[in-house]
DNA sequence: GTCTATAATTTGATAGAC
DNA sequence: GTCTATCAAATTATAGAC
């Protein structure tokens, strides 16, 4: 699973193979198959525990600090982490770039992920904002902030610049002060 | 070439092949070789077509209206009209995502997409913040709106969902105000 | 859990006839 | 410009031995 994160995050799910993972443990494509009997269900595993682990992030976040200022910052950096390590970028930014040309039971666990993001951000700008704002305007940011984020990802790929991610980034927290 | 952009927007320039262009045109994947030597420069050539056509519509924009947040407003849907075509997205921005395994000529061509949109809206965000404003809070903005285009792509994607696009956006036209 | 072996299909690309 | 024919490689997946 490791593995096949790593190829995900790198190349996407349609470039990588049962025999990539195999011969980076030095075993046969046939033996892959045995834990992960489709391309499908390996897609959804990885997925699903990307998705987890960052939940555990978020809620080490939420232990960490209550001002949801600091808290959108740490929530950025988490998002930052996944292109510093070289040639990587969000797992389930480039499966839901490639959500009609993958397993449905990847794409529903890529899915699970920006629910989740969003369910968790609606919290963070519901303090910003105090309790009399509007549902809409929080469901909003919490949309804006998860597509900033991403797509300044996207920007920091195709130019191979993390750059790209914090000039991107940067208005976002600004407007925050 | 249409067909190639359409499948590359549907499920990204991996999971294509000739034999699917050349079956829809009723020739052989021999046939479109002709035309097109290799993918990559198949993926190039739409790719480059793509940012034209693109840098046509935005002439149009500045030709149609002087006032930025028009321009921006009109940007904008721009971005929206590629994710209403049904299962469609930003060309460059899937391929942006599957930048590192993609043929490097066709990498080229997309970074030169955004290069080009984000020199457009640097002068749109320079007539907007007035000629003392800084240069490199231009830069940010002009990355920024890009980013949330791209990026609200790809939530909207993931949820099939448009509104998941709209909702990333709002905030965004919202503070221009 | 890993292996060998293999099926069945798809892929990008080329040679050469028409 | 399109065809037939084909190559060489890669892919997901399975059967069955160890």
């Amino acid at each position: 699973m490791d593995l096949a994160e790593r190829y995900i995050r790198q190349k996407g799910f349609n470039s990588f193979s049962f025999r990539d993972i195999a011969a980076d443990l030095g075993i046969k494509s046939a033996s892959v198959h045995y834990h992960f009997p489709t391309k499908g269900m390996l897609g959804a595993a990885v997925a699903k525990r990307y998705t987890e682990r960052f939940l555990t992030a978020l809620a080490d976040i939420s232990e960490r600090t209550r001002d949801p200022r600091d808290r959108l910052l740490l929530y950025s950096q988490l998002y930052r982490q996944a292109i510093v390590t070289p040639d990587s970028m969000c797992l389930c930014g480039i499966m839901a770039a490639e959500a009609l040309s993958i397993p449905e039971e990847a794409a529903a666990e890529t899915r699970e992920f920006f629910t989740r993001n969003i369910e968790w951000l609606r919290g963070v700008f519901r303090d910003l904002s105090g309790s009399d704002a509007d549902d809409r305007e929080i469901e909003d940011k919490a949309h804006a902030f998860v597509a900033v984020l991403e797509g300044g990802m996207l920007l920091a790929r195709s130019f191979e610049d993390v750059r790209a991610f914090d000039r991107s980034v940067e208005p976002f927290l600004h407007s925050l002060k």
